[in-house]
DNA sequence: CTTTTTGCAAATGATTTGCATTAAC
DNA sequence: GTTAATGCAAATCATTTGCAAAAAG
């Protein structure tokens, strides 16, 4: 089984995925999906907006809970820039870090600049035994800099 | 003027700091500088149980307040792990970053194992001009993992 | 005295909790 | 049919806002 490209889900894949967690595959869980795909690093609001275009509506507890589960089974990765709400997205595995903007709060995709695992061995975790390492960059994007 | 320790900021130090910025010097913001150098890592309620055991009483707000002000001001540095509330510390300057326990929620210092400036040269920053980076890494701590 | 800080109260924003109803398998 | 997922309402937690009273310089 080839890894799929990491951008364009099917749909196909993601159920299979979804199954594969144990998880039941649902017209809401499906929107979420797809909106945190289309648009990664959005909110849970944006994202329920976003999935409420595709169904007619939605509960926000519906949106949460399936962020929630879809972040526990692995098929979402949830970051939480500082001061403010948290944000998801699709794109999983690759160690690829985040650029935020100070002022505007948008949110960009960044390739780690050393080749290999990142910045990740922490010289002395102090017997922490370490899973994930994130690294996020805060600046001014290109539109606030005016 | 020489470098202070890291460590044991004498109140003397602070006030200077503060005078610097343009701060006065009241007891609500020495008790939460105090509280802050003190427990770093700690956030807004725990600052706030600190400072006020030190002063009788005060406000959330004034906590809040200080807070805010002594970060825009540079003697503390909020750092904010996914999924909690902000945390505060005063170790500042030097690039350190932070190990988060996913069970507890416990914190720790890091120094970056790449001894010059970190994992931060962003690669590609899409344009954004970047003024920090901040690392996290995620797993469990000692306490945690029996 | 002027300006910043404090305190109190109420508001906001994001997220969670509980429980009955409905849909997936 | 079972069990998980949804919807609706109410609760909670962290933080902010507004304004008058008190304190710093």
């Amino acid at each position: 089984m080839p890894d799929a490209p990491a951008s364009e889900h099917l749909d196909e894949e993601w159920i299979q995925r979804l199954r594969a967690s144990g998880l039941r595959v649902t017209a809401s869980r499906m929107a979420v999906l797809e909106a945190v795909s289309h648009h990664p690093h959005s909110d849970a609001d944006h994202i329920a907006a976003s999935a409420r275009r595709r169904l007619g509506s939605l509960s926000t507890q519906a949106v949460y809970n399936n962020l929630h589960a879809l972040v526990r089974a692995g098929l979402l990765r949830r970051i939480e820039p500082a001061g403010g709400p948290a944000r998801y997205e699709a794109r999983m595995g690759d160690n690829h870090h985040h650029v935020v903007c100070r002022v505007c709060a948008a949110t960009s995709d960044v390739d780690c600049a050393v080749g290999y695992t990142p910045c990740l061995e922490a010289s002395d975790a102090s017997g922490y035994s370490i899973d994930e390492a994130e690294v996020t960059f805060w600046g001014t994007c290109p539109a606030c800099q005016h």
